[in-house]
DNA sequence: GATATTTATCGTAATATTGCGATAATATTT
DNA sequence: AAATATTATCGCAATATTACGATAAATATC
């Protein structure tokens, strides 16, 4: 169906999928390390340091927006674009915590 | 068009990108989840516990597999499925190394 | 106010993902 | 060998993603 039954899963597991959502395109990966690493801001700046168009990165900007580990504020006619820090944060500990789960009653195989 | 230019980005981004786009599915980090606390194994029992069809179970636990971060190991009729810990952890560590790096020369704005 | 600059959005096309039922493939049990 | 159990794969349909050019929208500059 295409569609994905994210309601029938727990709560924890689609903030897990939906940083790594955000996460799962390499272009998306290149803009949150160039933000984060704070060498630019600038959407055009973005644009010329990327293998893709002017519409496709900020389509790719719009989603890292709606994730919420960046946003976005206009000033004048451009657009800065910074890392949401508390977000940026929580989303590393989400991920963290999920490779840290252990548990104490191990299967027998393996 | 569809078909993401992950060519022309980084080692380094395709690899983290490559292990989000594995987590950015629920039911991929609910399987994860249940394999890597231990409390099963056997595709079956993963079946039991996700609302998802069998075939549609078997369908992210191949996704898996070619992501490297688990192994399936044929048992008898069933199938025996494992985290692999070495992948397991590099993994961890690219999404970490990802979320740490930071830089000394910060932009004005802000 | 006309022009240039910058970014967002729209429309479109190609490809990928998600999901399921049906069926094949494999191994065990009777 | 037939029946059963378990998992993988195929075929299909619905939806999502990726990408780009064209164009609109907003602001700054001349």
């Amino acid at each position: 169906m295409g569609i994905s039954k994210s309601e029938e899963f727990s709560v924890k597991d689609n903030r897990v999928s939906k940083v790594a959502k955000a996460l799962s395109h390499p272009a998306r990966v290149a803009i949150l390390r160039l933000l984060h690493s704070k060498k630019t801001c600038v959407c055009g700046f973005i644009v010329d340091e990327l293998p893709l168009s002017q519409s496709t990165v900020s389509q790719h900007l719009k989603e890292l927006k709606a994730s919420g580990l960046i946003k976005g504020e206009i000033e004048g006619p451009r657009t800065c674009y910074c890392i949401d820090e508390k977000d940026w944060e929580a989303a590393k500990n989400y991920l963290n915590d999920f490779f840290e789960a252990k548990s104490e009653n191990t299967k027998g195989c393996c």
